[in-house]
DNA sequence: GTTTGTATCCTTGTATGCAAGAATATGAGA
DNA sequence: TCTCATATTCTTGCATACAAGGATACAAAC
């Protein structure tokens, strides 16, 4: 509370509309205007239109001059390149990681993979995805690369709305497993294998893009 | 020009000055004000304050709330985060340009390469700056990812004070050989041989950084 | 001389006003 | 009924006003 009292109402505006975005509470492709975020934010358009210009330079909202703003659409081309750059990155990370021993960090990966364990049981995609993002924040610590996993983070907000189509059609005990040979590899030092079944875990989303895409037609950006 | 006349008042504040920050035209630890700023952007201090909100969250510029702009010091950790991202994904990129054979591009990369040798001629380093850019996005091109160029860019804008302190001292030469040979390894498809050469060739920057640190100390953070 | 308390000034953070331009509705003509 | 021109409405982009909180200067006490 001390820190939050402290953040400026256009920092606020910034993580709330992030946060409504990647969770698809605000939709694809739906409109929005200023005035009506900034009624619901509870501020003046002011400090809204600062959130929404980053978010505009992340390409999460597009900004059509004097005509209105919309959440952006998912963009084939978005997915494909934070796919990439997460993809690169993190195989990177878990191979330095396996490097690494530090129990402290490891038995917080294991609490974080049982998390997920008792989300998938308690049918909830939330918890799922909140102990998912800790735990690979948390390979990026064993890493020595904290500040990396802000960098991926951002990559990731195109994709993470994808997950969450994914998620919610119910493949979450596939990923646990992944996490568990993840970190299994990490705990045995062995890079190589950490890195391809990193590589294997994260393209997952895109064997389900196509069975989103059908199902979910008006989230995407019309085809080219 | 048509272009240009399009873009916001904010737009080009931004761009101005992240030019002018990455150009260290604007010193790190330099005290700025966004009075001050609006004056010389010919612009009142809304766009400017969008230009900063979006300069702050790439952590170019430090808002201290209430009482001044200043213009982020280097940062050894924010270089070593840029570093390891550029490095990977650039790595992955001309690994997988090695793949590819585009004739065009490839004209585009060698004369990229020779107008760097035109610039060491001409002693300019922005001329060599700018060539540098445009050859390493081309690479990004050939790969078929060129929306992940301006990831990279992105990350690179740290690195890139500290390139330009390290090439006003001068190894440009160094650089454009190491920029031949990545090449001749790119058109050869020898993918690993591409991937180790920009690995070598990027690292030279953290090479300079002692010396570099030495000579403009003033411009780096306090250390911790 | 050093330190502490205070008053002033200065800078940013947010709200609001206004104008320019896009989207939409309206109406006439075919 | 469909098309096209036009008027209206609505939304954003920028400028400005004001307030809250830091930084600074100065004076007083030790």
């Amino acid at each position: 509370m001390a820190q939050e009292s402290k953040i400026s109402a256009a920092e606020h505006c910034y993580r709330t509309l992030s946060h409504k975005i990647v969770s698809l509470e605000l939709k694809p492709n739906e409109p929005v205007g200023e005035q009506a975020l900034a009624k619901m934010l509870g501020v003046s358009r002011t400090p809204v239109r600062e959130a929404l210009s980053r978010l505009s330079a992340e390409r999460l909202v597009d900004l059509r001059a004097r005509a209105g703003v919309i959440i952006a659409p998912i963009r084939l081309d978005a997915v494909r390149t934070a796919q990439f750059v997460r993809e690169k990155l993190e195989m990177a990370i878990v191979a330095e990681a396996a490097a690494q021993s530090n129990r402290r960090i490891l038995l917080g990966i294991r609490q974080a993979i049982e998390e997920q364990e008792l989300a998938i049981y308690e049918n909830s995609p939330e918890l799922f995805f909140e102990a998912d993002e800790r735990m690979h924040g948390l390979f990026c610590a064993l890493a020595g690369r904290e500040s990396v996993w802000s960098f991926i983070s951002d990559a990731k907000k195109h994709m993470d709305r994808l997950r969450k189509l994914s998620i919610q059609s119910g493949h979450m005990d596939v990923l646990v497993e992944d996490h568990r040979r993840l970190t299994e590899a990490v705990a045995a030092a062995d890079a190589e294998g950490a890195a391809s079944t990193m590589q294997l875990h994260l393209r997952r989303v895109l064997d389900d893009l196509p069975d989103i895409r059908r199902s979910f037609p008006q989230f995407f950006e019309a085809e080219a």
